[in-house]
DNA sequence: ATCCCTGCAAAGAGTTTGCAAGTAA
DNA sequence: TTACTTGCAAACTCTTTGCAGGGAT
Protein backbone atom coordinates (compact mmCIF):
# COMPACT_ATOMS: atom_id res chain seq x y z
CA UNK A 1 0.00 0.00 0.00
CA UNK A 2 1.43 2.90 -1.45
CA UNK A 3 1.51 3.78 -5.15
CA UNK A 4 1.44 7.11 -6.23
CA UNK A 5 -2.38 7.87 -7.68
CA UNK A 6 -3.73 11.00 -8.39
CA UNK A 7 -7.18 10.38 -7.36
CA UNK A 8 -5.66 9.72 -3.45
CA UNK A 9 -4.22 13.27 -3.91
CA UNK A 10 -7.15 14.79 -5.30
CA UNK A 11 -8.72 13.21 -1.97
CA UNK A 12 -6.77 14.36 0.38
CA UNK A 13 -6.05 17.85 -0.96
CA UNK A 14 -10.48 18.10 -0.64
CA UNK A 15 -9.77 17.12 3.23
CA UNK A 16 -6.87 19.64 3.19
CA UNK A 17 -9.74 22.39 2.33
CA UNK A 18 -12.52 21.02 4.05
CA UNK A 19 -13.10 21.68 7.80
CA UNK A 20 -16.56 20.89 8.07
CA UNK A 21 -15.92 16.99 8.52
CA UNK A 22 -17.33 15.69 5.36
CA UNK A 23 -18.84 12.04 4.86
CA UNK A 24 -17.52 9.67 2.15
CA UNK A 25 -20.41 10.86 0.04
CA UNK A 26 -19.72 14.43 0.37
CA UNK A 27 -15.85 13.61 -0.56
CA UNK A 28 -17.00 11.73 -3.20
CA UNK A 29 -18.97 14.70 -4.52
CA UNK A 30 -16.06 17.29 -3.86
CA UNK A 31 -13.52 14.72 -5.88
CA UNK A 32 -15.86 14.47 -8.58
CA UNK A 33 -14.79 18.41 -9.49
CA UNK A 34 -11.04 17.38 -10.10
CA UNK A 35 -12.07 13.85 -10.78
CA UNK A 36 -14.80 13.69 -13.07
CA UNK A 37 -14.32 9.90 -13.54
CA UNK A 38 -13.35 8.43 -9.91
CA UNK A 39 -15.35 5.65 -8.81
CA UNK A 40 -17.08 5.42 -5.35
CA UNK A 41 -15.24 2.63 -4.08
CA UNK A 42 -12.11 4.23 -5.06
CA UNK A 43 -12.68 7.22 -2.68
CA UNK A 44 -13.81 5.00 0.00
CA UNK A 45 -10.47 2.80 -0.47
CA UNK A 46 -8.21 5.82 -0.60
CA UNK A 47 -9.72 7.11 2.42
CA UNK A 48 -9.35 4.04 4.59
CA UNK A 49 -5.77 4.15 3.52
CA UNK A 50 -5.73 7.91 4.45
CA UNK A 51 -6.69 6.90 7.73
CA UNK A 52 -4.18 4.12 8.24
CA UNK A 53 -1.59 6.17 7.01
CA UNK A 54 -2.67 8.86 9.72
CA UNK A 55 -3.25 11.74 7.18
CA UNK A 56 -6.97 11.91 8.33
CA UNK A 57 -9.09 11.16 10.91
CA UNK A 58 -12.37 8.49 11.39
CA UNK A 59 -14.48 10.26 13.36
CA UNK A 60 -17.16 8.18 15.60
CA UNK A 61 -20.21 9.45 14.93
CA UNK A 62 -23.85 8.12 17.21
CA UNK A 63 -25.77 8.72 13.68
CA UNK A 64 -25.74 8.94 10.00
CA UNK A 65 -22.57 7.67 7.92
CA UNK A 66 -18.85 8.56 9.42
CA UNK A 67 -16.83 11.74 8.97
CA UNK A 68 -13.38 12.42 8.26
CA UNK A 69 -11.34 15.31 9.35
CA UNK A 70 -7.95 16.42 8.21
CA UNK A 71 -5.98 17.61 11.43
CA UNK A 72 -4.56 20.86 10.16
CA UNK A 73 -4.12 21.47 14.02
CA UNK A 74 -4.70 18.95 17.11
CA UNK A 75 -8.14 19.49 18.20
CA UNK A 76 -10.91 17.41 19.86
CA UNK A 77 -14.63 17.45 18.86
CA UNK A 78 -17.87 17.62 20.74
CA UNK A 79 -21.26 15.72 18.76
CA UNK A 80 -24.63 15.90 19.07
CA UNK A 81 -26.32 12.22 19.12
CA UNK A 82 -29.34 13.55 18.14
CA UNK A 83 -28.78 15.46 15.05
CA UNK A 84 -25.05 14.67 14.59
CA UNK A 85 -23.99 18.25 14.75
CA UNK A 86 -19.95 18.45 15.54
CA UNK A 87 -17.83 21.38 17.33
CA UNK A 88 -14.07 21.56 17.26
CA UNK A 89 -12.31 22.53 20.27
CA UNK A 90 -9.28 23.08 21.39
CA UNK A 91 -6.77 22.40 24.65
CA UNK A 92 -9.03 20.99 27.40
CA UNK A 93 -7.85 17.52 28.16
CA UNK A 94 -4.20 16.20 29.73
CA UNK A 95 -3.44 13.27 27.44
CA UNK A 96 -0.40 12.78 29.64
CA UNK A 97 -2.49 12.29 32.92
CA UNK A 98 -5.35 10.38 31.33
CA UNK A 99 -2.60 8.01 30.16
CA UNK A 100 -1.60 7.72 33.55
CA UNK A 101 -4.59 6.94 34.66
CA UNK A 102 -5.71 4.62 32.10
CA UNK A 103 -2.56 2.40 33.09
CA UNK A 104 -3.34 2.44 36.21
CA UNK A 105 -7.02 2.11 35.52
CA UNK A 106 -7.23 -0.90 32.97
CA UNK A 107 -3.57 -2.39 33.58
CA UNK A 108 -2.96 -1.63 30.12
CA UNK A 109 -1.72 0.80 28.26
CA UNK A 110 -3.34 2.71 25.53
CA UNK A 111 -2.05 5.32 22.40
CA UNK A 112 -4.37 7.78 22.96
CA UNK A 113 -5.92 9.57 19.32
CA UNK A 114 -8.26 11.06 19.93
CA UNK A 115 -11.28 12.28 23.36
CA UNK A 116 -14.71 12.85 22.25
CA UNK A 117 -17.31 14.40 24.14
CA UNK A 118 -20.69 13.41 23.08
CA UNK A 119 -24.49 14.85 24.23
CA UNK A 120 -26.90 16.68 22.93
CA UNK A 121 -26.98 20.21 21.62
CA UNK A 122 -28.71 23.65 22.10
CA UNK A 123 -30.62 23.41 19.18
CA UNK A 124 -31.67 19.87 19.79
CA UNK A 125 -32.16 20.31 23.35
CA UNK A 126 -34.66 23.47 22.46
CA UNK A 127 -36.91 21.58 20.10
CA UNK A 128 -37.49 18.48 22.61
CA UNK A 129 -38.63 21.15 25.09
CA UNK A 130 -41.79 21.61 22.22
CA UNK B 1 -43.73 4.84 23.52
CA UNK B 2 -44.45 3.50 26.72
CA UNK B 3 -46.50 0.52 27.12
CA UNK B 4 -45.40 -2.54 28.78
CA UNK B 5 -44.41 -5.52 27.39
CA UNK B 6 -42.08 -8.47 28.43
CA UNK B 7 -39.67 -8.40 25.46
CA UNK B 8 -38.55 -5.02 26.37
CA UNK B 9 -37.71 -5.80 30.23
CA UNK B 10 -35.99 -9.54 28.91
CA UNK B 11 -33.73 -7.06 26.84
CA UNK B 12 -33.32 -4.92 29.75
CA UNK B 13 -32.68 -7.80 32.45
CA UNK B 14 -30.12 -8.68 29.64
CA UNK B 15 -28.11 -5.67 29.87
CA UNK B 16 -28.37 -4.92 33.62
CA UNK B 17 -26.39 -8.69 33.72
CA UNK B 18 -23.85 -7.68 30.90
CA UNK B 19 -21.34 -5.35 31.59
CA UNK B 20 -19.35 -6.91 28.85
CA UNK B 21 -20.61 -3.98 26.21
CA UNK B 22 -22.86 -6.10 24.08
CA UNK B 23 -23.90 -5.47 20.59
CA UNK B 24 -27.98 -6.13 19.18
CA UNK B 25 -26.77 -9.60 17.84
CA UNK B 26 -25.51 -10.48 20.97
CA UNK B 27 -28.23 -9.29 23.19
CA UNK B 28 -30.41 -11.05 20.40
CA UNK B 29 -28.83 -14.13 21.28
CA UNK B 30 -28.77 -13.82 25.07
CA UNK B 31 -32.62 -12.22 25.14
CA UNK B 32 -34.02 -15.56 23.47
CA UNK B 33 -32.81 -17.62 26.24
CA UNK B 34 -35.67 -16.09 27.80
CA UNK B 35 -38.17 -15.07 25.16
CA UNK B 36 -37.61 -17.81 22.48
CA UNK B 37 -40.01 -16.13 20.15
CA UNK B 38 -38.69 -13.36 20.03
CA UNK B 39 -37.39 -11.44 16.70
CA UNK B 40 -34.28 -9.44 15.98
CA UNK B 41 -36.51 -6.53 14.83
CA UNK B 42 -38.31 -6.55 18.10
CA UNK B 43 -34.55 -6.05 19.41
CA UNK B 44 -33.44 -3.37 17.75
CA UNK B 45 -36.57 -1.46 18.22
CA UNK B 46 -36.60 -1.99 21.91
CA UNK B 47 -32.73 -1.37 22.38
CA UNK B 48 -33.21 2.19 20.47
CA UNK B 49 -36.55 3.03 22.72
CA UNK B 50 -34.23 2.13 25.87
CA UNK B 51 -31.56 4.35 24.70
CA UNK B 52 -34.54 7.20 23.97
CA UNK B 53 -35.00 6.47 27.41
CA UNK B 54 -31.86 6.81 29.04
CA UNK B 55 -32.19 3.57 30.49
CA UNK B 56 -29.09 2.14 28.45
CA UNK B 57 -26.10 3.73 26.60
CA UNK B 58 -25.17 3.08 23.11
CA UNK B 59 -21.37 3.33 22.41
CA UNK B 60 -19.97 4.90 19.43
CA UNK B 61 -17.86 2.21 18.20
CA UNK B 62 -14.72 2.95 15.42
CA UNK B 63 -14.66 -0.60 13.74
CA UNK B 64 -17.77 -3.38 13.85
CA UNK B 65 -21.26 -2.98 15.29
CA UNK B 66 -23.08 -0.85 17.73
CA UNK B 67 -22.40 -1.68 21.36
CA UNK B 68 -24.64 -1.04 24.21
CA UNK B 69 -24.19 -0.32 28.01
CA UNK B 70 -26.28 -0.54 31.26
CA UNK B 71 -24.63 2.22 33.22
CA UNK B 72 -24.62 0.24 36.55
CA UNK B 73 -22.29 2.75 37.60
CA UNK B 74 -21.17 6.41 36.38
CA UNK B 75 -17.65 5.46 33.89
CA UNK B 76 -16.08 5.91 30.87
CA UNK B 77 -14.75 3.96 27.53
CA UNK B 78 -11.28 3.93 26.51
CA UNK B 79 -11.92 2.33 22.37
CA UNK B 80 -9.25 0.60 20.68
CA UNK B 81 -10.06 1.84 17.05
CA UNK B 82 -8.19 -1.06 15.41
CA UNK B 83 -9.87 -4.07 17.37
CA UNK B 84 -12.84 -2.42 19.27
CA UNK B 85 -12.07 -3.51 22.51
CA UNK B 86 -13.55 -1.29 25.12
CA UNK B 87 -11.52 -0.52 29.00
CA UNK B 88 -13.79 0.77 31.37
CA UNK B 89 -12.64 3.48 33.63
CA UNK B 90 -14.08 5.87 36.49
CA UNK B 91 -14.25 9.55 37.97
CA UNK B 92 -11.06 11.44 35.36
CA UNK B 93 -13.00 13.96 33.67
CA UNK B 94 -14.45 17.25 35.22
CA UNK B 95 -18.08 17.45 33.92
CA UNK B 96 -18.51 21.08 35.04
CA UNK B 97 -15.34 22.31 33.95
CA UNK B 98 -15.69 21.27 30.53
CA UNK B 99 -18.68 22.12 30.10
CA UNK B 100 -17.54 25.88 30.98
CA UNK B 101 -14.80 24.93 27.95
CA UNK B 102 -16.98 24.10 25.52
CA UNK B 103 -19.64 26.99 25.86
CA UNK B 104 -16.83 29.36 26.08
CA UNK B 105 -15.18 27.60 22.82
CA UNK B 106 -18.46 26.67 20.59
CA UNK B 107 -20.31 29.46 21.74
CA UNK B 108 -22.91 26.71 22.60
CA UNK B 109 -24.06 24.61 25.24
CA UNK B 110 -24.22 20.76 25.56
CA UNK B 111 -25.41 18.68 27.96
CA UNK B 112 -22.56 16.28 27.68
CA UNK B 113 -23.49 12.40 28.22
CA UNK B 114 -20.29 10.63 27.63
CA UNK B 115 -16.80 11.31 26.91
CA UNK B 116 -14.53 8.33 25.24
CA UNK B 117 -11.01 7.96 24.59
CA UNK B 118 -10.13 6.34 20.78
CA UNK B 119 -6.54 4.81 20.58
CA UNK B 120 -4.54 1.87 19.83
CA UNK B 121 -4.48 -0.49 22.52
CA UNK B 122 -1.37 -2.53 23.43
CA UNK B 123 -2.47 -5.46 22.05
CA UNK B 124 -2.84 -4.38 18.67
CA UNK B 125 0.19 -1.96 19.04
CA UNK B 126 2.22 -4.88 19.63
CA UNK B 127 1.18 -6.79 16.90
CA UNK B 128 1.95 -3.90 14.76
CA UNK B 129 5.06 -4.27 15.85
CA UNK B 130 6.09 -7.58 13.99
C1' DA C 1 8.35 -7.65 -13.98
C1' DT C 2 5.97 -6.88 -10.08
C1' DC C 3 2.94 -4.79 -7.10
C1' DC C 4 -0.32 -1.27 -6.36
C1' DC C 5 -4.04 1.09 -8.32
C1' DT C 6 -8.43 1.94 -10.83
C1' DG C 7 -13.70 1.56 -12.25
C1' DC C 8 -17.45 -1.32 -12.33
C1' DA C 9 -20.82 -4.22 -10.52
C1' DA C 10 -22.15 -7.16 -7.10
C1' DA C 11 -22.19 -8.47 -2.41
C1' DG C 12 -21.94 -7.65 2.46
C1' DA C 13 -22.97 -6.00 7.28
C1' DG C 14 -25.87 -3.79 10.18
C1' DT C 15 -30.18 -1.66 10.87
C1' DT C 16 -34.83 0.10 9.85
C1' DT C 17 -39.55 -0.17 8.15
C1' DG C 18 -44.41 -1.60 6.38
C1' DC C 19 -47.76 -4.53 7.49
C1' DA C 20 -51.43 -7.20 9.73
C1' DA C 21 -52.37 -9.11 14.03
C1' DG C 22 -51.94 -9.08 19.17
C1' DT C 23 -51.61 -6.73 23.78
C1' DA C 24 -51.71 -2.90 27.28
C1' DA C 25 -54.07 0.92 29.43
C1' DT D 1 -61.07 1.47 21.69
C1' DT D 2 -57.17 3.74 21.09
C1' DA D 3 -52.35 3.58 21.04
C1' DC D 4 -48.39 0.84 21.56
C1' DT D 5 -46.17 -3.59 20.41
C1' DT D 6 -44.98 -7.79 18.08
C1' DG D 7 -42.96 -11.14 14.26
C1' DC D 8 -42.02 -11.49 9.64
C1' DA D 9 -40.05 -10.19 5.42
C1' DA D 10 -38.47 -6.84 2.61
C1' DA D 11 -36.05 -2.67 2.13
C1' DC D 12 -32.49 0.43 3.12
C1' DT D 13 -27.95 2.74 4.12
C1' DC D 14 -23.35 2.57 4.16
C1' DT D 15 -19.24 0.17 3.01
C1' DT D 16 -16.39 -3.56 1.18
C1' DT D 17 -14.88 -6.84 -2.30
C1' DG D 18 -13.78 -9.61 -6.76
C1' DC D 19 -12.34 -8.89 -11.05
C1' DA D 20 -9.93 -7.53 -15.28
C1' DG D 21 -7.32 -3.96 -16.96
C1' DG D 22 -4.06 0.15 -16.31
C1' DG D 23 -0.32 2.65 -13.99
C1' DA D 24 3.73 3.18 -10.87
C1' DT D 25 8.37 1.74 -9.48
Amino acid sequence: MNNYSKQREAILDVMKQNREHPTAEEIYTLVLEKEPQISKSTVYRNINILVELGEIKKLNMAVGPDRYDYLYQEHSHAICEKCGSIFDFYDVFNKDKLSNELLKQIENNMDINSITIYGICENCKSKNKK
